[in-house]
RNA sequence: GGAGAGGUGGCAGAGUGGUCGAAUGCAACGGUUUGCUAAACCGUCGUACGGUUAAUAAACUGUACCGAGGGUUCGAAUCCCUCCCUCUCCGCCA
């Protein structure tokens, strides 16, 4: 959500957000709204005025049947005016909801992911004197992964984790996990059941509804699916993790403010039928370490920590010992809400390609207005924060590079140096 | 699932139909006093959306907001209805 103030006076740009962005969104007829709930308003105030006179005169006076007759006039007058207000209050502010952040200037335009631009790719790409198998193969070679019972008992998508690859999938999650709180950053385990607020707050509503399973005791659904009562389970713990500063006004001393969730994460993909439709590369739940920052509206902070924020992601990845490339997302595949988003693509054999494993988001103040999370600043004012996102680590689309990159000619795997703590073994041995 | 209690400003907590945006206390901020700190005293102390002047700092002004929505009334924090949420007890359960 941008201010309506900002909308107004800067029509053009944010035109092209729309645009480039690809959302449905009328903002001539949006900014229509915008003037008629005004010049509605306006005379809702003025009439509610006059009922406020008329009433305060009868309070301290005498009984006066002409002013009472006076006052249930207008009191009509007001019960028509106030529903015409409401309903285009109403529209309007549905339609506010759609409204996008503008992109940075160096985000490239495109509508798909394949207008994203590489800004530089880092580590050595293994070099096989074999065919490489895939993570499917190797998963299952090494009894580690089971995705046929997984669809049995899940259904499309499902995957049973087993052995060294429940220790592999802990491994790296706890690796993540600590070397956030190495780097500062609060740890928190969230609530994955969250009221819709916080999807709304986030952007993931009502732009993304589909992706997001909602919740609702069995027994209730049976019972009436219309009136059916739910929270939704998120798509990753930056819902929660925002969630928790909702309606809360910080201290700008303590900004900015840094935490680090660890969540299972659920996402439909029911726009996905196609994509990536065998491993554990496109999965309905997964687990993922996120971090989520709140800072002041300082354009240059904000820049600075999304930096710093793909400065860890990278990190992690060299500590993983993994080939990756960073790509800056362009506008189509960005997000209605991001400003300017960073993905991180790390290398997997089999695909021959890169797949998105990371992905660092700078907001602005765009979530901090639909969450209503301010800060008071030094000066004594309210103002919205800025927010920010980033990836620490999601697994087990992780293991699917860990697996193909370290494998050697018999279908064994070496685990990463930083990993072997966790899982107790260097390599994992074909039975 | 059963029974009950309750949702008021940053917090605590008054207020049961009429200038109530809301007493009081605490916290916060500014100031006076003080060798410093503390204490004491004085003052300030909500947010949103409009309008006017004026220009981007501000001044004045209107309206709304006491969980949300609706109703009764000339007038609602206060009465009525619906919903949401929180808490307590019991039951069930990892």
């Amino acid at each position: 959500m941008l201010d309506i103030k900002f909308i107004r006076d800067n029509k053009k740009a944010v035109d092209k957000a729309i645009l480039d962005k690809g959302i449905k969104l009328n903002l001539e007829y949006l900014l229509e709204l915008d003037t008629k709930r005004r010049t509605l308003k306006q005379e809702v105030d003025e009439l509610r005025q006059k009922r406020n006179d008329i009433a305060g005169k009868l309070k301290s006076g005498e009984k006066d049947e002409k002013l009472i007759e006076n006052g249930r006039e207008v009191k009509k007058l007001l019960t028509e005016l106030e529903e015409k207000f409401k309903n285009v209050r109403d529209e309007y502010e549905r339609l506010l909801l759609y409204v996008p952040q503008i992109p940075s200037d160096d985000t490239p335009v495109g509508k798909s992911d394949k207008a994203n631009k590489v800004l530089e790719e880092i580590g050595t790409k293994p070099n096989f004197d074999f065919n490489p198998r895939d993570h499917i193969e190797l998963g299952k070679d090494l009894n580690i992964l089971d995705l046929e019972r997984g669809v049995k008992v899940s259904g499309f998508r499902g995957y049973f984790l087993k052995n060294e690859g429940v220790m592999l999938h802990l491994g790296v999650l706890m690796y993540a996990v600590e070397k956030m709180r190495d780097k500062g950053f609060e740890l928190m385990v969230p609530p994955t059941l969250t009221k819709d607020f916080a999807l709304y707050g986030t952007g993931w509503f009502p732009f993304d509804m589909d992706n997001i399973y909602k919740a609702i005791p069995a027994g209730k659904l049976r019972l009436d699916e219309e009136k059916s009562e739910g929270t939704n389970l998120v798509g990753t713990a930056e819902v929660s993790l925002l969630g928790y500063y909702a309606d809360e006004i910080l201290d700008e001393k303590d900004l900015p403010i840094k935490v680090c969730g660890f969540s299972q994460c659920y996402r439909s993909e029911v726009g996905s039928y196609r994509k990536d439709t065998k491993g554990l590369y496109r999965i309905r739940e997964f687990a993922k370490v996120e971090q989520v920052v709140i800072c002041r509206d300082d354009d240059g902070e904000a820049d600075k920590i999304h930096e710093e924020l793909l400065g860890l992601s990278k990190e992690m990845l060299n500590d993983l010992e993994l080939p990756f490339r960073v790509v800056i997302a362009c506008t189509g595949d960005m997000g209605a809400g991001k400003h300017k988003m960073y993905d991180i693509e790390t290398w997997m054999p089999a695909r021959n390609g890169y797949g998105e494993t990371h992905s660092d988001s700078n907001l602005r103040d765009w979530q901090a207005r639909r969450m209503n999370i301010k800060y008071k600043s030094k000066d004594g004012k309210n103002r919205y924060v800025y927010t920010l996102n980033n990836t620490a680590i999601a697994s087990p689309r992780i293991l699917v590079a860990i697996l193909e990159n370290n494998q050697d000619k018999d279908g064994n795997v070496h685990v990463p140096k930083v990993l072997q703590k966790y899982v107790g073994k260097e390599v994992l041995k074909k039975a």
